[in-house]
DNA sequence: CGCAACATTGAAAACGCTTTCAAGTCAAAG
DNA sequence: CTTTGACTTGAAAGCGTTTTCAATGTTGCG
């Protein structure tokens, strides 16, 4: 009842060759005889051969399959670096294992592990905190790691980012020279390294450019979520914001039309900057000003840099940063 | 150099046992004295052995991860499958390979054979369009492989959808309940079966049940983007169209931006009505309308039941319906 | 015509695990 | 003290490829 399966052997046995020669049609090898290799690829295609993916990576050592960490396929930001990274995966002919972490440290180790143990031929990490456990696992996996839209204080890995620093810093400036004194600081958890090394960095490098003394009243920490953003609206009023940076998109949106629903205009009353510069920004009205990342670009360069590590190139530069810039849309003036 | 892979034989040299056994605790499997297992569980932990699963799935013929083709991981709607999917693929221990096809059919048919090269259990597809291609390699497939939230007209594969057909009916009905006559319907290709067997049919289904007479300059056709709705302004004011049904919500979002950029005021002179309940809807202004689908739960069911599926379980009922609803938000009046 | 050099091929050993089957062990039962 | 049946265990045969190495065929040239 169950379909019988084709192996190399009954190929090999209906062209009367080897099993080796078989191999080397199916993979290409030159070394084959023209009139052979016909021969061969005749009987393939009657039998309608399919070589097994599983056993040619027990006997390669290959898998062509690397995996994929994400927050979150939902969110618009990695869902688009995920896009990025299968597109160029398939033109190398590899294939992606994805899995959600949602960020919690415990599953991501596990995950990793599942999917070195399915030996995947490389990793690509997205998330915004790299935890020591997590970076001690990196360490031990043969296959290699890089990180993809995602910061790692320790720079032990190879990476695609962006200057998230400086892209703040610019983005915070901007709305300083609109006259804005108290600007208020929105993020997700502080315990990430995206939030406090980084963004919160530029912010404050902003600040201080600009004479103006920080405030950690003015720092907001909540989750990623809409719904978040939307109810820091009367917070937002009482500690006297004129504006702000929002570290994620959706939550920008949260943010904009709670102030928005609340009768706060926006960029009247109020201005907003968001960082992601996904579709997002264009369908909320305002329009969202943002910092602009080429989304789609890191995950596809992420996965560009993952295939030559797999294929023992020299690669020049480890850590690649892609350049950002700032779109004005009409959230700010 | 390369490090070294401890093995299964490794283990079972240790500690003084047969792979055979090694294997045994490993697996769970019960038939081992507990000392023994002890022992083995020892060595394994100190010699930090990792079963490779590639080994493992040669010999057993199951490599417990599924196949997952989805048309765009960026497109909100099919994300969210895509999450419930990896959700309870992950609960019952199967990773995911994902892949995007961009609803090419070619694409999708060279992406399926790559699955069943690489033996995956099980399959999911996503897709709003089955072509008779497709639908011979599904047959031809060994691994099970079932629909989510994509429809097939020859219902030949298991799959779990909502009813379509109902639903945009009862959408429609609630527009011509507000007193609209000339409703448009905006839908991606008219050659996809989700649009020209079911929402065509359930849009012509709430006209014929209110008596009004069906005209094909009403129905709009397009890709499903943002820009493509937006873009769709003057022909739907020129049509004479009061209200909208559209099928997908970025396309929606687009419609109704575009509407209101155009100074027309929606609810007031033009109700929206969209389809997939995603995200979006909160965050545009107005918050759109929608036909509610329980679009986690459509992954999640779908991936239960190829669980089933590739346990060969009995299934009572291979096409599972989940319900919908409608959503009034502020889109329609 | 003989030989070196190169092109083709096949045999068989991995690859790391599961699984079948037979054998060995042991305690309870007779 | 044997027998029986339930437990435990190990040997070895796969699983379907790749890959090494040696063998065999060919071709070019002096």
């Amino acid at each position: 009842m169950e379909k019988q399966t084709v192996t190399i052997y009954d190929v090999a046995r209906e062209a009367a060759v080897s099993m080796a020669t078989v191999s080397r049609v199916v993979n290409g090898n030159p070394n084959v005889k023209p009139a052979t290799r016909k021969k061969v690829l005749e009987v393939i295609d009657r039998l309608d051969y399919r070589p097994n993916a599983v056993a040619r990576g027990l006997a390669s050592k290959k898998t062509t399959t690397v995996g994929v960490i994400i927050p979150d396929v939902t969110n618009a930001y990695f869902s688009s670096l995920a896009r990025g990274i299968d597109d160029i995966a398939m033109m190398y002919k590899y294939n992606i294992i994805l899995t959600n972490s949602d960020e919690n440290g415990g599953k991501e180790v596990q995950v990793l592990n599942t999917l070195m143990a399915k030996q995947v031929d490389g990793i690509i990490f997205m998330g915004n905190q790299v935890t020591d456990e997590l970076r001690e696992e990196f360490k031990r996996s043969k296959a290699p790691v890089v990180l993809a839209g995602s910061v790692d204080a320790e720079k032990a890995q190879p990476s695609v980012n962006i200057d998230y620093v400086a892209a703040v810093a610019e983005a915070v400036k901007n709305l300083i020279d609109h006259g804005n004194q108290k600007i208020a600081f929105v993020s997700g958890p502080m315990d990430q390294a995206i939030n406090h090394d980084y963004r919160l960095k530029g912010y404050k490098k902003a600040l201080k450019d600009a004479g103006i003394s920080y405030d950690d009243k003015l720092v907001f920490e909540t989750d990623y979520t809409y719904k978040a953003g939307q109810s820091l609206e009367p917070a937002l009023t009482a500690a006297g914001a004129t504006a702000a940076f929002v570290g994620d998109d959706e939550l920008a949106a949260g943010v904009m039309n709670g102030l928005t629903d609340a009768g706060v205009d926006v960029p009247g009353e109020f201005e907003v900057i968001t960082s992601n510069d996904t579709k997002l920004t264009e369908l909320v009205r305002p329009k969202m000003s943002s910092i602009t990342q080429p989304l789609y670009d890191i995950g596809a360069v992420a996965m560009r840099l993952l295939t030559k590590l797999m294929n023992n190139e020299t690669v020049d530069e480890n850590t690649v940063i892609l350049p950002y810039g700032l779109m004005k849309r009409s959230s700010t003036k």
